[in-house]
DNA sequence: TGCAAAGATACAAACGTTTGCACAAATCGC
DNA sequence: GCGATTTGTGCAAACGTTTGTATCTTTGCA
């Protein structure tokens, strides 16, 4: 392959003005800016971003580390981050941990190998806290979206948690469900506690009693959904807000096999807006959390150095699912 | 940060012993090594690869081309591949080309430049052959997947259209329905003129005949399906294999419209099995591409040097969609 | 004409590894 | 006990850029 020696070599100067001419250097004569333009163009020339990012200390790659990419929500945080950051010259290095702290860790030392320029990161459930981020990265620049250690600085990108689940439940409330429990996810994520706090705040507002009995923790896949669901239709709810997506149709799953319809004896709300949600029968009522923005925005706070916290607004979509008078038209 | 200077002053040896030591190089003596490996760790000794893939000419890193990570297809291969090759040390490095030709090539470029390992590839759809492909990436290793060119030689990973669409369509046959269109998708795709080979011979070979007028081309997203499931209404159809899963959605669309019952009077089989797929109603039956699996065999392909095609099954997946005479229970 | 300032390029040292070759010391065969 | 082989290290040159400093050339101005 054609290095700038040879370039430099054609046009009889040497190596540190060919470089120059091609960063774009004002110190280089227009002339032979185009001079080396034409001439590399001709030689067929690429430059080699891995000597260049050595003698730089740093790449033109960002990051990504996520619990899974084949999760809707996160691969639509790819999505937007990945088109901005393109954009702007840098590629993305995928790390996913499986929700594996010592594969995150892992992940961060890989990246930190390769002197990414920044990490985006969404941390692994179960991370007691963020040491481990802080200790492997160093100086290296940080956002955190989704899933983030509120004790470490540093950019990061939230879903309105508290208000989404606050605006599910007073969804529910508002249409007539009075006896609505929760399904909560795990209270090792900050994005959970916010939820479940937004859903308590519906209810005393809404001068309902708030009940820890009808709060099921550790609900996020479809089958603890499901053992969820049996309990709350024990514990004589009407309604359930869900934390998650796919817990909601565990729920859901539990009332069909209990023949309770939904949603004219039973509510349901669910969280994140996958696919399925909005094609499945009954339809679900869902929170969207707008991922594809989240993910963007976590690209333009590294792109602009930003180090502040910035909150993405969940907004309702009412389905069928919530809708107890069973008006829907679609 | 320290590096391996550091390392070979703190002990008085040099930074090629170390070098050696830290390569695992039969070379060197076994006491050496151990202490090298002992200061390695105290010093909090992290490998800059970046220096390492200078020299060496090549990086641990494999580039990922795909036209959009937020399809379950896609994301799923992805994680397939990447588990793989986290495996064997290797990092991935992700190119969407959101179905442009000139992102793709820019894509190329790019992880050219970065020098990596390999390539794996699903080409843009309206890519017309693959010149730009190898005329970018030289020798650097390409595995191929899913979508794949077929005049370019090396590694590709394909899945069984043609005996899918086969068994698809033998499966409406024998579930009693007689005319039978296709949502037959884009013909400058391979997979797709194989899906739809697949789909006329099961016809032919029941002996039903093979109608070109109910081939609907093109059709790939819910909208076009959409259109063309209203058509195939208006044909006279009686059932439709289509080689995607969102525009079997929209054909559903379209029956539920005009109140044709689906699976008694309409039965209908999609190729991807999405997500939604499962979770609708009437559940659709489909094609089980195995993504994931798709995305290990291409890994493995890179790793293991292979240079041959291979096949991934289609499994077909029965649901309510295609059960004539409604037996369905789960 | 002379001298300073600016403009353009050259020089050379990095960045941190890897690796072919050389060389010394240890081991072996006879 | 001597030459031949093996074993373990050191030396130094890469890999292809970038960039601080030096040098040379041009221009401007008095």
């Amino acid at each position: 392959m054609t290095t700038i020696r040879d370039i430099a070599r054609a046009l009889g100067i040497t190596p540190s003005t060919v470089s120059r001419a091609l960063s774009g250097n004002p110190r280089v004569k227009e002339e032979t800016r185009r001079a080396v333009e034409k001439t590399a163009r001709e030689m067929g020339y690429e430059r080699n971003v891995v000597a260049a990012n050595l003698r730089k200390g740093r790449s033109m790659i960002v990051g990504i580390v996520i619990p899974r990419i084949h999760r809707e929500f996160f691969s639509n945080c790819i999505g937007g981050a990945e088109s901005v950051l393109n954009q702007a010259g840098y590629s993305v290095l995928i790390c996913q941990t499986l929700e594996s702290v010592e594969a995150e860790i892992q992940a961060l030392k890989t990246l930190k190998n390769y002197r990414v320029a920044g990490v985006l990161l969404s941390h692994a459930i179960n991370a007691p806290n963020g040491d481990h981020v802080k200790e492997i990265l160093g100086n290296t620049p940080l956002i955190q979206f989704d899933r983030v250690f509120p004790d470490l600085p540093g950019a990061k990108i939230v879903g309105a948690n508290c208000d989404g689940a606050y605006k599910a439940t007073r969804h529910l409330i508002e249409a007539g469900y009075r006896k609505i429990g929760t399904l909560a996810g795990y209270m090792t994520s900050q994005a959970y506690v916010e939820r479940l706090a937004g859903y308590r705040m519906a209810l005393e507002d809404a001068g309902l009693p708030f009940d820890e009995k009808l709060v099921y923790y550790n609900t996020i896949v479809r089958e603890t959904g499901y053992e969820a669901g049996l309990k709350a239709i024990k514990a004589g709810c009407d309604a359930l807000y869900s934390a998650g997506a796919f817990s909601a149709l565990g729920a859901i799953d539990a009332l069909k096999e209990k023949g309770i319809r939904v949603p004219e004896d039973f509510g349901i709300v669910g969280t994140a807006n996958e696919g399925f949600t909005a094609l499945m029968t009954p339809s679900l009522s869902t929170l969207n959390q707008h991922p594809f923005e989240m993910g963007e925005a976590a690209a333009h706070a590294f792109l602009e150095g930003r180090l502040d916290t910035q909150v993405i607004p969940m907004e309702l979509i009412e389905r069928q699912s919530s809708n107890k008078n069973n008006t829907w038209q679609k």
